[in-house]
RNA sequence: GGCGGAGUAGCUCAGUCGGUUAGAGCAGCGGAAUCAUAAUCCGCGUGUCGGGGGUUCGAGUCCCUCCUCCGCUACCA
């Protein structure tokens, strides 16, 4: 929007069931960057996550381990807190659905929506998946050898009859279509786009809203055998985080969110039923919701049976943190599946951040330290190639800030790395170390255009590696106020005489442990 | 079954409104250079552009058909 300068995004809340995995990771980190470049493009930005706590699946596991729902809640939320802290995530805020200020949020909305007309108690009965968490038409089941019925997803269901809230979804079809059709910005990627209408046109149900069978969530106001069922209680974090329902609170400003960034397997909860909760509310609904995709293990999925989780801080551990969220963020295309295996993600690690940005770096950022006296040299008139190589990273920007507005933050890396690359190119044809002999000031000249180059790429990829591009803006001495977008470009280029120390390798390589006993 | 997407170099993918010898990165092979994290640079591809048919002066690009894969969705004894 132009007439504010807020940008608030999130991610899903996590369900704390287990341990986090990568693909939680992912969407941390693939967020995070997005925040961090909002930030340093000036806007106002705030940044959510957290867990969803609630639900049968929860309790059941706390009863198996003989704790209560709020401890086991309150325990493994504090893994994930910790793992997105371990991913250098700038959220500024860790929601958890057992807060209060969460209940009072989700018993406004519900009251606001059935003062709208649209709950209504009816009953519910059917087959029920507790580890599904959903009903299935009797011929969906099948009753195996043992005895057991099972769901389409191969879990076991019971019969349910319960009374239940119920939401008017049936009503909201027109006014969803109207919204896709009005907002083509709305859901990302495009194929997402494009299953969610087909969905919304082939007709809406009624949504089961609540549930008696449990009491582990938020009670349904002014019925509190009743709990809310998970996607009231879950969608309504995003406006408890900004401090629904005071909305005279001081975050409010920043609703509505600009993006909500979750997995394709939950698109259809944050494209339909959240803006028709939101529409039934009259409240403001969120600019875009993108869906990203799946990480595969060497193309097999990440399964605890086949043994091949990935474990988000053993990653980190083993390749580092930057490493780990460029690798990610550059080799998957966000909005596809992607894959990961370890000789991928050296290869990256070696091949684009140490031998290019870092390799590149350190070449020309020591020759300056070593003939330069420790200053950038002051340029002579550009030549055409030092003009070309410096138009080609002045315009980064306008690629990276369209790229990073549709979420294609591949499309934004791949545009910086291709300057990387570009200004190997012009180092090695310029041979500055030749022109230390012929003509020092052109070398000065060359060394400065390569400098500049390296001061706009770190202030870029500090959303992605934000500790590495530290150490090379440490190394150019650049303040604090000037590692913002605001000074890329001609206009601000790197002040000559600037002190150049002698470079510390931001970007080391990976190098393979030594095997055992060798 | 319906809808949608995809099938291009060993791998991952670009290919705008159809137009000259179909591109990039990685991997591989050969060479150069020595400023640098043994990094870098240059050169090297006989690819039925999934198969077949059609429209056109001309199709990876449009139309038809078939095959394969993926997603969403519906349903059946």
């Amino acid at each position: 929007m132009t007439d504010r300068n807020s940008y608030y995004i999130t991610t899903a809340i996590s369900y704390p069931n287990g341990a986090p995995h990568i693909g939680h990771a992912y969407e941390a980190i693939a967020t995070d960057v997005m925040a961090r470049f909002q930030r340093l493009d000036g806007k106002d930005v705030y940044f959510l996550t957290g867990t969803d706590v609630h639900g049968q699946k929860m309790l059941q596991t706390a009863q198996k381990e003989g704790i209560t729902a709020r401890e086991l809640a309150d325990r493994n939320s504090d893994r994930f807190e910790a793992m997105v802290k371990a991913l250098g995530c700038t959220n500024n805020d860790f929601i958890r659905t057992s807060q209060d200020r969460h209940y009072k949020a989700s018993q406004e909305i519900w009251k606001r929506m059935a003062d709208n007309g649209d709950i209504y108690k009816d009953s519910y009965s059917g087959w029920y998946s507790v580890r599904d968490e959903a009903y299935y038409q009797e011929d969906e089941t099948e009753v195996r050898e043992d005895g057991v019925r099972y769901g389409p997803q191969g879990t076991p269901v019971e019969w349910v009859e319960e009374e239940s809230y119920f939401f008017k979804l049936s009503e909201y079809g027109d006014r969803l279509m109207k919204l896709y059709e009005e907002h083509p910005d709305f859901i990302g990627p495009n194929e997402r786009r494009n299953e969610v209408m087909s969905f919304v046109k082939g007709g809406l149900k009624d949504l089961s809203i609540s549930r008696t069978t449990f009491d582990w969530g938020v009670p349904v106001p002014g019925d509190e055998k009743h709990v809310m069922y998970v996607w009231v209680d879950a969608l309504t974090n995003y406006i408890t985080g900004v401090g629904f329902p005071d909305e005279e609170a001081e975050l409010w400003r920043h609703w509505p969110a600009d993006a909500h960034i979750i997995g394709k397997d939950i698109i259809r909860f944050h494209a339909v039923y959240w803006p028709a909760f939101l529409m039934s509310a009259g409240l403001p609904l969120p600019k875009r919701v993108f869906a990203h995709g799946f990480l595969f293990n060497k193309g097999e999925k990440m399964s605890k049976s086949l043994g091949n989780v990935i474990d988000p801080f053993g990653l980190i551990e083993t390749y580092g943190l930057d490493q780990t969220r460029y690798f990610f963020l550059r080799e998957v295309p966000f909005g596809k599946d992607g894959n990961y295996s370890h000789e991928a993600i050296v290869n990256r690690i070696n091949a684009d951040l140490a031998n290019d940005l870092g390799n590149l770096a350190s070449r020309s950022l020591s020759m300056i330290a070593k003939n330069c006296e420790g200053v950038a040299p002051t340029p002579g008139a550009f030549s055409a190639e030092d003009q070309a190589m410096l138009d080609q990273t002045d315009a980064l920007i306008e690629i990276c800030r369209p790229a990073m507005s549709r979420q294609e933050i591949h499309v934004a890396l791949n545009a910086i790395w291709a300057v990387v690359g570009e200004a190997n190119r012009y180092f090695a044809l310029q041979e500055p170390w030749a022109l230390k002999k012929t003509d020092p000031e052109r070398m000065g000249t060359v060394l400065y255009v390569t400098a500049e180059i390296i001061r706009q790429v770190a202030i870029l990829v500090q959303c992605v590696t934000p500790t590495a591009a530290e150490k090379l803006l440490n190394n150019l001495s650049q303040a604090a106020e000037d590692r913002v977008f605001d000074k890329l470009g001609a206009a601000h280029r790197l002040a000559p005489g600037t002190v150049i120390p002698k470079p510390e390798p931001a970007f080391p390589r990976y190098v393979e442990p030594e095997e055992a006993g060798a």
